[in-house]
DNA sequence: CTGAAAGCGCTTACAG
DNA sequence: CTGAAAGCGCTTACAG
């Protein structure tokens, strides 16, 4: 096969016919014998066509890039999940991208964008430089952010979340059952969402006139390894210093929590409440079902789809930037301390 | 806006430059004055501008389409992630679709494919029409199936899964522990890999001198909801009649089965063994840790990756259908009958 | 059914 | 830096 796939010009050569026929072949039209349909499409085939310039795309077929810095998560999955269902709707098709765990995109992933091009993009947890934004600006390729940290550049249309909202509900809720020594598992600490999920259940703790012991405030990834760790750490203190609560910064580190419990023997929720975060399909399913904070991640993913294809298509879009609320879900990981 | 998007030619009338000053701008060229450069610019972000016909596309902005019936699931997410990864390393992007639980896409598909068109296709668990099949290697786009199921047609590329094998060794593994009365609970039974499981299960029981009690095979989706529910049926059967061991036919079936057994008072393992199949990561965190077949999903999205690549870019493929083999894990939620 | 001719939306030298 | 001219890889009427 040759490095450079032929033109339709050397097909017709090829074959013996004009160009319009291949070209009408190519495009399934009518109004070719089917003797040379069958020696052009022979001839296609054996030399490899690819089209070189694509025809103006017909309506329907655009595509949007959606960019994270990681998949793999149930929470990147819900994400997924709703941008699908609103791309499917607006009939455009996704191209799902991860940047390998980095927060930024490297300056190939704007070559390979501007090249595609896709009609919009966006991007999850990740941000642009100044000239990476003008790059896909210039291109007229808008860009909506879906942030759970909470602070895109602030002329950037985004979806985002309550995380401190959130904060405080999870830690009033383990507080008005009783527990005085709670912990908490953040997320990485230079998110801005950790900081406000923690000054959140920070204030629900003043609130209620108690102190945080930083010796009960932890920080990891949002994989479930970094919450067993964490869970193995705090749990493995002296009786005294234990808490009897963990607010967890993901379902994931919440099952990675309850799992260190279990090692050692200590049973949730009778002897430890636990609170997550994300409300992902399998917390209800565990055992125990966790108690865990709703993001609306799947909302996330369908309100910025909708919001980026209505800037595409130039339709009035008064709010182009909000955050969802958290609404605390209630299960059976958390109950008063001591309960049996 | 206009509904149609405007042609350079008319992005230089309203400019007053020629169409070769709004080309260079267009692609980033260095040879135009800034201020020429501004206002052209500005121009395109007014009217919108798109392009119509693209450029030969440079090598390394290939896309691949990953159409499956449906994502969501962490089965589906393995496959992804194993896709993403090769991908990623040969530089091209993937276009992720689902067909909204339907296991033939449309023919809306082909046509939005084939006006893409991507360089391949990776088919998960779906089938096509021979006309849709010969839309598709008329314009030399190579489809390779990604199939559990294990029946893709003959002259297809795929990779697949040893579903009869899997089968044998989760319920071996069962016998063994001393169980007698096993119940399967299996994906659709119009699935070719549940009937190859089934047949694998009943192998097992053959070999043992056990024979398959019949109301002890249920089937359903493979979501969590099916298990729960047939764990609930099963599980409430009379006690003499009530199975010791349930293999499910996926992970999440099998978080179904225990959370059933929960609510039941019944504890796994000690008085209900549970297998699963997938090995998806959260199987390692529940509690109990899940006994399961590892289908070795993502290196099934991995090598498929790696297949259609060798069959775009000509390279020599010896083997284009292969069955990955399904190996027994075994954790904490299988022991024997009646253990304590 | 076929293909010469005209046209489309660009891009590429290259003269000024 | 700019743009007239030529060219690219197609597609679209339309005459035969």
């Amino acid at each position: 096969m040759p490095a450079t796939s032929p033109t339709i010009a050397e097909i017709a050569r090829a074959v013996g016919v004009s160009v319009p026929t291949v070209s009408k072949v190519l495009n399934g039209r009518p109004d070719v014998a089917e003797t040379t349909r069958t020696k052009v499409e022979a001839a296609l085939a054996h030399h490899g066509y690819r089209r070189r310039r694509a025809a103006a795309p017909p309506p329907g077929t655009g595509l949007i890039d959606l960019v994270f810095h990681r998949i793999g998560s149930p929470w990147a999955t819900e994400i997924i999940q709703g941008v699908e269902d609103a791309a499917a709707d607006r009939k455009v098709s996704v191209i799902l991208t991860q940047l390998g765990g980095a927060y930024r995109p490297p300056d190939a992933w704007v070559e390979a964008t501007l090249a595609r091009p896709p009609l919009g993009v966006l991007l999850v947890s990740s941000r642009l430089t100044d000239d990476q934004r003008m790059r896909l600006q210039r291109r007229s390729i808008p860009v909506v952010a879906i942030d759970t940290d909470g602070a895109p550049p602030a002329d950037m249309p985004s979806i985002g979340s309550d995380n401190w909202g959130g904060g405080l509900s999870a830690t009033r809720h383990l507080i008005a059952l009783g527990h005085t020594r709670i912990a908490a598992v953040t997320g990485p600490e230079q998110l801005l969402a950790s900081r406000a999920r923690l000054d959140g259940f920070r204030t629900a703790h003043t609130e209620a006139g108690l102190t945080v012991d930083p010796d009960l405030v932890r920080s990891g990834n949002f994989y479930i390894e970094a919450g067993y760790r964490a869970g193995r750490d705090l749990l493995s203190l002296p009786p005294a210093d234990r808490p009897t609560a963990v607010f967890a910064g993901s379902d994931m580190q919440a099952l990675g929590v309850v799992r260190a419990a279990q090692e050692l023997g200590i049973t949730v929720p009778h002897e430890l409440s636990v609170v997550g975060y994300d409300d992902v399909p399998v917390a209800e399913w565990v055992s125990p079902a966790l108690t865990t904070v709703d993001q609306q991640l799947a909302t996330m993913g369908n309100l910025a789809t909708t919001l980026l294809m209505d800037i595409v298509e130039g339709r009035a879009t008064s709010t182009t930037r909000l955050n969802l609320t958290a609404e605390l879900v209630v299960r059976e990981s958390t109950a008063p301390p001591g309960a049996s």
